[in-house]
DNA sequence: TTTTTTGGTTAGTATAATCTAACTAAATTT
DNA sequence: AAATTTAGTTAGATTATACTAACCAAAAAA
């Protein structure tokens, strides 16, 4: 079962990394990549959320994201509740990330299918279903 | 089927992220991990194997080389049929990373054995077994 | 055996990624 | 109202990551 976890790690990798290429995101670092991905995922935290999310300091987190704001990936919205802190956004040349790992995702379930058939693809999503339900 | 799968890559993914830790390997850039696991991959390649393996100029991958080398992570063997050219090994502790994702993936082997019963596992390690057989 | 190709290195450059220390201004606590 | 904390920035430094151009020496081709 090992061996079929590992197996299926590395597919998924090299899934990630073709998606990566298909959408012209090989101008973005691996760390710039994960920046976005963060920032999607905190849902437009302020610079202080990111840079304890990414475990980095703040003057760090704070040139990447300038740079990422120069290249047009993101942006700054001023809060509303506290004047010294800004809202970082994901622009739409930003949301392409999200586009690129749904792509990743559907090709990995095409792959599935190509593999199995509807019965044994229903059964395969209902075990996986189960295992990644909230607890 | 899509969401599930972005679940388990994501679940995945906060696996790798927790073995790093673990082992001890937070000194390690992911650009140093990549180039270990793929000298790993590839079992012993010279530096053009492996620039051509990361896309990446030979000098590039030259100067990462000597730094991971000094960092006792992995060593050079000069090759028997080329005088020229040596092939890049991984010492002991350069090793560790295979140990890391080994332990990921029996965490996430056992996070689907605390969910599914010894059937619905054995069910899903047929499953998977499929999707992924060589074709 | 000369020429060409190949594996690797050196040098020089540019940008990315990271840190600490010191600072400003806004918000919060006392 | 004064003192303290917090969010973010600036400055300065170091190391990592990447490139091209030029080079050497070994191997392969002509």
């Amino acid at each position: 079962m090992i061996e079929i976890i590992s197996k299926l790690t590395h597919m998924m990798g090299q899934m990630e990394e073709a998606a990566k290429e298909q959408f012209n995101l090989s101008s973005l670092t691996y760390t710039q990549l994960h920046y976005l991905e963060t920032i999607s995922l905190l849902d437009n935290p302020n610079i202080t959320e990111l840079a304890i999310a990414l475990k980095l300091s703040k003057p760090t987190v704070k040139v990447a994201i300038d740079k990422l704001i120069e290249k047009d990936y993101i942006f700054k919205i001023q809060s509303d509740e506290d004047r010294r802190s800004s809202h970082i956004h994901l622009t739409e040349k930003g949301k392409l990330i999200n586009q690129m790992h749904d792509y990743a995702h559907k090709r990995i379930v095409e792959s599935f299918a190509n593999r199995l058939n509807n019965e044994e693809l229903e059964l395969l999503s209902r075990l996986l279903n189960k295992v990644m339900a909230e607890k």
